[in-house]
Parts: structure tokens; sequence; C-alpha cells
DNA sequence: CGGCCGCAGTTGCCAGTGTCAAGTTGCTGG
DNA sequence: CCAGCAACTTGACACTGGCAACTGCGGCCG
């Protein structure tokens, strides 16, 4: 997401990138409850009171690293729509692509998903979200220009939304370690079918 | 939930009662990151440990919060699907249903969704909400027998609480308080539209 | 009818937390 | 070389969840 800059621009090295990165680590080892600002500083090995230095307090911390996970999300869709040219492969992919990056950043997207305690209205984060979604919109405009002129980009985009991060939501709570990520893969393919079979009728 | 019982079982009237409400209402008010068992016992009018004595810790309250939400989701499906004949339209139904209890229950609802800091394994809990995911993958076999016998009936479910489920979290996400619930309506509406076309291709 | 046992609820304590204010350190530009 | 400022530390305060020890009321058994 961010590569270390030439000029270390402080004592620690890069603090900021320190704390987002041992945040995620937490995150995605005892769950979002389990975060505290103290353990993230004491990972880091700095004092209690360096985070709120860099980010202002827990929430602004959180809300940075759901950003990045909103970038990972964006760099993810970038690679599964990269040289796919059938509409529907590539929402196929980028449904994909969402699910194995839940499972690639459990820290990120834990963070992502816990609504109440990150800042919808920041900037960068809204900025990132708002791009993976107009990706999204995108995807679904060249769907409804291949098979569906009378589509309703919209609503089609809310549900394909709304249908892969359930999706997604629900198979990081249960443990889908067993079953693998293929199997998810094929849960999605089905998923697409049932979705464009929907958008391509009338 | 649970009618006021007769006999008075003892000092307070019906404290773990009182507790789960206060518990809905903060969360309602302040999201589950603003919930502190203090605070519940404070609004209950009791001692702060007092809440502990009955569900041993905050995530025993919580489970317990989340347990009753799932009961209000199964009558909010078994009064949805009432005298609906058309297994089409008791789908509908039933999302609607789903989407408007999330609205009506936005604590209970809330803490539903904050995963991590619920008990899974809760007995009651799972029980309740696998009675609700009972319910839905019986109306996805009515759908089937009635649409396409060759509709993979664990799939769709998947695909149908996804959507639900998801749709509910982004809409109590946004403020849809202007928009008002008939809107939602309307988009169950065009999603249910989506899905069946899916669901009966082929 | 009386004593006692148990449960509902309390009080007090401890370690840990987020946040704020005031300090300290060390690089940087003039 | 030194002033200033950004990066961090230290210390404090109010708050939290959880535990242990306590109180007091009700019902039950003798």
């Amino acid at each position: 997401m961010k590569e270390s800059s030439t000029k270390t621009p402080y004592h620690h090295g890069d603090l900021p990138s320190a704390l987002r990165a041992a945040t995620a680590e937490l995150v995605a080892e005892r769950g979002p409850s389990g975060f505290s600002l103290r353990e993230v500083a004491r990972r880091a090995g700095v004092s209690h009171a360096a985070p709120a230095h860099h980010f202002g307090d827990s929430k602004g911390l959180l809300t940075a690293v759901a950003a990045d996970g909103f970038g990972q999300l964006n760099t993810a869709f970038a690679a599964a729509g990269e040289g796919v040219d059938d509409p529907i492969e590539r929402l196929n992919a980028m449904g994909k692509a969402y699910v194995r990056t839940a499972f690639d950043f459990p820290g990120h997207f834990g963070v992502m998903c816990s609504g109440d305690l990150i800042d919808h209205d920041n900037e960068t984060f809204s900025h990132n979200a708002e791009r993976a979604y107009e990706t999204l919109l995108q995807a679904i405009r060249d769907v409804r220009d291949a098979v569906n002129p009378n589509l309703d980009v919209d609503a089609a985009a809310t549900l394909t939304w709304s249908m892969v991060h359930g999706f997604a939501v629900l198979s990081l709570g249960a443990d889908n370690k067993v079953d693998g990520i293929e199997h998810l893969d094929h849960r999605i393919d089905q998923f697409t079918q049932l979705l464009i079979n929907g958008y391509a009728a009338r």
C-alpha cells in the first residue's frame, strides 16, 4: 500500500505504517473487539500515547486501516479485471477477488465491517470505498450493455454488492479453512450464474 | 418475546428482561461500541455488577439480546408467510420482513451483526438463528418446487440470505430515514424479481 | 413457627483502557 | 551553534469489565 519512503522521516522509521500493520495483525488475531490502542502501541514498541499523536484517536487509526483495506480491494479489483474481455467473466472474477481479499486481509476486512467504530465521513476512506463501488458499477454497466439494456444498474449493483459482502462476512464467520478457498470460488461461480440469469431475463 | 410472569420472581420484578431491554436501547442509541455493562446497569437502576450475576459477562448479555433479535425475526417471518400461498410472494414478504425487523429493532440487529462480541455457540442463540435459516430454506424449497426443480436450494439460500442481510446492513448504515421504508420495500421487490428470474432460468 | 439456606443484588477492589496535558528528545534549517 | 518544531514520552484522570466478599430478603424444611 505504501512503500518505505527513501528519506527516513523521523525517529522510528515509519511509525504510522507500523501502527497500521500492528492493528491489522491484532484485529486478525483477536477480532475487532480485541483491539486496543495500547496493545497496538506495545507491539510497535512505542509508548501508549504514540498512536494518538498520528491518528488522533482509536477511531482514526481504525479508519485508516479500513481505508487501507479498501485500497487492497481496489488493487484486487484492478488485477481481477485485467485482460478479461467478457463482462460476465469480469464480474465473476471481481466477486472472487472480493472474497479472496477478505480472506487474505482478515484484519483489514474485520475493521471495514465494524461499521460502528470507523469514521465513514473520513475523506480517504470514503474515497477508496466509493472508488471500489464505482468499479463495480462500471462492471455492471458492461454487463447491461452485453446482456440486457433494460437492466436497472443501480439495483443490480446494490444487489451484487450486498450479496458478495454478505457472503464474505458469513464465510469468514464460519470456519471455511477446511473447505478451502476453491469451495468459495465455486460458490461465487454459482452466484454469478444465478445473478446473470436474473439480470438477463426479459 | 417474554410476557411479564404472573408471580413476580424476585426483588426487581424481572431484572434480566430489563437488562435486555436497556441493552437494546443503548445499542440503538450509541451503536455496539457505545455499549457498556455499567451503563446498562445504570439505566436499569441497579448496581454495576448486577448484569454479571445473570448473564455472566458482557458477551453473555449481548448474546442473549442477539438471540432475542433472532426471535423477533422468527416471529416476523411467521407473520410474513401467514396466508401467502404463492412461494415467490412469500419469499418476497420474508425479505421485506427481514429488513423491517432490522429497522424496527436496530439495537437487536446491531448486536446480531457484531459477530465478534457475541457467543455463536450459545444454545438458544444458535437455535433461534438456525430456525430462521431453516424457515428461509423451506421457502426456497417451495420456490424450487413451483419454479425450477433443478434449483440448487443450498446455493440459492446462501445467496438470498447474503443478499438480504448485506442489503439490510448497508441500508442501516446509510441514512434511509429520509427515503422511508417503502423505498426499501421497493428495492426488495426488485431484488426478488432479479433473484426469481435467476432461480427460474434453465 | 422458627431458623437457616440460597439467591438477588451490592460494595469494593484491581488491572486495563482511551484521552488529554505537559514534558522530553533529537533532527533541521538558518 | 542554536532555536524551533515535530516525534515521541510521561503522568494523570475518568471510565470500563471482572472478581470476591458482603448483605438482605424469601421460601422451605424441620
